[in-house]
DNA sequence: CGAGTCGTTGATTCTTTTCAAAGCCCGTGG
DNA sequence: CCACGGGCTTTGAAAAGAATCAACGACTCG
């Protein structure tokens, strides 16, 4: 799923819309007929397409991870999401994208013309329902993601942060204690609306705590998940 | 529309989805097949439903306005948006409500059971596309105040705020330089994720600057509209 | 008229940012 | 193979913006 559900476990939740892993087998492929047999790669820094952009694609992550944010005229950029693999990217009733992707690692995508999609929706209402479902669980993450941001501390947010990532490998079949960390300080900042000066003083601090152990900076270990789980939820420093 | 769009100027979309204030006639109504004859009356901080409920109708603004919020377990309270006449409340694939809904002041709402919304959405591609414009509308507002909390000052925020529902008069045909407020300093300030006490000082210091005139408290005067769209738009303070 | 809520203002504190510098990792090239 | 360079990360000290604590004022509703 697009990375972030901070707030509650939505554990629960259908898998719906976007949210399943595309490199687990355990769930059918949302939208794997809406794929057209065009696959793209994108190189680490290499944007999938811009704000303002004409959208004549949308895209499914295939391998990889993609960073979609806004920017500020005067450069202050908002990270809105990471897109992991599974997560559709570009969704949405208007004909320009309305914020930026940019691959933060070597991804591979697959392509979706926007006007089959449409065609497709509107013939199908299954294809419709399920890129509703997919629409809803973005809303989901950016409200989560919006509360986070507005109401946690530092500290809060990069556990939770670190929740949301944990949930996701085990959700994907993988070590839920073992975080990889494929963006930069700088794009956890700015998702976090931190500094990464603050960002790696947090990180600094959670390991001094003895919560999480940082093998390399892009690598992280959970050594108390619960402690984690509970900053993130915010129940006292 | 549900408040915010508080980055770009989105003036120039269609209208989709639930965007039309419903008091004006200029425009079709979205869902208006939707509607179920039943209204509901919500007094003022009645709640129309909680985080939680189980979802068997959503709501659609007749008159009034509803604020939708999260709240941390700590008590925390981010409010999402204000949704105005014409907004649709409570879409999304969840089966429970994924927020809380509180009316600000005395509030009519159309009653439209989840059931039926979901077979017409099925059977007809026209409601359902409309529900994914409506939908694809509030991810865009969410977005936009992310980017707002996440990235503005005070200053920035307040007049991102004031320029939306600037915005959203004149789209209305009301007033554009006529703001009413019919939320309190408190809902102000979990709307920007701020203090009441900030909300106060900012809303002091833009009138101080010439740029606004607080008439009464809930009354705001624009007297430098362009001022303030520099401020939200981040050019310097 | 009084109680209570809401809003404003002031003084102080605190978290995070800003500014600055050093350390580390990694790839490149000698 | 090791030195060098550059980007990323970490750490420290100072500054700033907003939060907190506190008190007062204004408006509303019984």
């Amino acid at each position: 799923m697009l990375v972030m559900n901070l707030v509650a476990d939505y554990a629960g939740d259908q898998g719906a819309g976007s949210s399943v892993f595309s490199d687990t087998d355990r769930s059918p492929q949302p939208v794997s007929r809406l794929r057209g047999q065009v696959s793209r790669v994108a190189q680490a820094r290499e944007h999938v397409f811009f704000e303002g952009d004409k959208k004549d694609q949308v895209y499914q992550v295939e391998t990889g991870v993609v960073c979609l944010y806004k920017t500020l005229s005067d450069g202050r950029r908002q990270i809105l999401d990471f897109a992991y693999p599974g997560d559709l990217i570009g969704l949405g009733a208007l004909d320009e994208h309305v914020y930026s992707a940019q691959a933060i690692m070597l991804t591979r995508l697959h392509v979706i013309p926007a006007g089959r999609l449409h065609e497709m929706a509107c013939s199908d209402p299954q294809i419709g329902m399920q890129l509703y479902r997919a629409l809803s669980q973005q809303l989901l993450a950016a409200r989560d993601l919006l509360v986070t941001v507005g109401q946690r501390n530092a500290t809060e947010r990069l556990a939770a942060l670190l929740c949301a990532l944990s949930r996701n490998n085990e959700r994907n079949g993988s070590n839920p204690l073992r975080i990889a960390l494929p963006m930069t300080r700088a794009d956890i900042a700015d998702f976090l609306s931190l500094t990464i000066e603050t960002v790696s003083r947090t990180f600094t601090k959670l390991r001094q705590a003895g919560y999480i152990d940082l093998a390399q900076a892009s690598l992280v270990n959970i050594r108390d998940r619960q402690a984690l789980e509970r900053l993130a939820a915010g129940s006292a420093e």
